[in-house]
DNA sequence: GTACTATCTTCGTCACGCCTAACATTGTTG
DNA sequence: CAACAATGTTAGGCGTGACGAAGATAGTAC
């Protein structure tokens, strides 16, 4: 009658289990969970005296297995769990079902939280706000599908290529023109605008993930000035600085974003 | 000189550890590891010991320890994984570095590729589109502080409280007016307008998170249409019909979203 | 060179979590 | 009510990952 300790994923996923088992059919038997788990029977029953010590369900040997109220609580909270990040990749990434499902069920074990909390807020408010909504995301589906030769709205458009913005938005554009990644400082962000440049160089700065809009980071520059080690998409990527001059970008704001 | 099965998540994070440890201070040394991952002596030399049967890092008792061009390969995927979640964490969902840290090391081994591919494109598709950016981060951090008391957009609130939209958008409401929670048909989704009634009930729904604004979906009706089982803010919840009736919704579009 | 200290390894132990194989129970069915 | 198949349990083993205690090594101090 007492969690003592926190559960292993494991066990977690034991408990999943028996909810949803149950909620079909009233009460699990071993075979099921061992079934929907894909794991041997014996195993099951090592799993269950584990959940029966601490009180999370009702079990004897050859019995039928229900959760205490106590593992029902700790069940819907895995599930909760479950179902938030399912959500969010779902509905706002565009993950496919059983990725979602099956990337879920292994990260419901370790997110935090606090960060579990955000992604909740997160879809909520990504279907709350007008800016935002159906149409943004299906503008970030075909963004990722149009990589590398990346569709963004007209406005965005305009911004990569370097015109001067017509909206007084806000000064988003540093100066446009001229800068290249050379003349970054570390920490600034830029989008990229166009590699120049021709032939084997060229190339290889495209292969290297360098197409117009992608967000590129300055991580670190070398004593010397040359290296310089960027960030875009995800991956470090060391540049000359004679390579890095070839690549015009506009400097994102400083700060967040 | 062959992977063979997939590192655990601990030997994940040796290697990140001495990829880290190395950019610092060239060679990296067991006690370094120890302190770094808090974790005892004698467990490091069990891990370099497994690193090194993999052909991951150059180790011999004794001697000092580096990763070798494979170990280094699998250092930086890993790293990349962890960077990716916490930029997540940080730039869109305004975690605090510390929690962002942590809970991208512990996500970071169990995120499925495609995923975590997706994070990295939110990323960049958030500062690129105008309709995002910056300002919409911002109106999300204060979406998430306004709990219960939340803040939207001028335009959202209009929506929320259900006078007919001035913009030819779409038909994002069905009918304004009078619909009702007991309305909804199983899937439908809609946003919370206004909780009628009072008293013990009134307080009771309020308390269960029903605050306008917030976005409920209906997951289940009962075989005699009572009770009905919402969710909202991640939490299953279920109510009476009656109850049903008295929360004034707005529905949202089918489909997605 | 010996002594001392900081560092590192070895060894024995434990807790998980899964497996297989052998054994036990249950409930059906002729 | 046997005989049987289905289901569940036990025992024994393997791999991982951590720990503490005790012994080994390397580098510095005298
Ligand atoms: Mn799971
Ligand atoms: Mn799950
Ligand atoms: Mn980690
Ligand atoms: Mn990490």
């Amino acid at each position: 009658m007492s969690e003592s300790l926190a559960l292993s994923a494991s066990l977690e996923d034991y408990l999943e289990a028996i909810f949803h088992i149950a909620a079909d059919k009233k009460v699990a038997r071993s075979k099921d969970i061992s079934n929907r788990l894909g794991v041997n029977n014996s195993s099951v029953t090592g799993a269950l005296r584990a959940l029966a010590e601490r009180g999370l369900v009702n079990y004897a040997p050859y019995d039928l297995i229900t959760l205490t109220d106590e593992g029902k609580a700790v069940a819907e909270d895995v599930i909760r769990r479950h179902e938030a990040l399912r959500d969010f990749f779902v509905r706002v990434l565009s993950i496919d079902a059983q990725t979602a499902e099956e990337g879920a069920c292994k990260m419901e074990h370790v997110i935090p939280q606090s960060i579990l909390e955000r992604f909740i807020e997160f879809v909520d408010f990504v279907e709350l706000c007008p800016r935002a909504g159906t149409d943004w995301i299906q503008k970030f589906e075909s963004f990722c599908k149009g990589v590398p030769d990346r569709q963004l709205c007209s406005e965005c458009i305009t911004l990569v290529e370097g015109k001067p913005e017509s909206k007084p938005d806000e000064g988003r554009e540093r100066q446009a023109g001229t800068i290249t990644l050379g003349d970054l400082k570390i920490g600034q962000r830029a989008r990229l605008v166009k590699v120049r440049g021709q032939g084997e160089v060229h190339k290889r700065l495209i292969d290297m993930g360098m197409v117009p809009g992608v967000v590129i980071a300055v991580e670190r520059i070398a004593p010397l000035g040359d290296p310089i080690d960027f960030k875009l998409r995800g991956y470090h990527l060391s540049l000359r600085k004679e390579e890095a001059k070839l690549v015009t970008v506009a400097v994102l704001e400083e700060g967040r974003v």
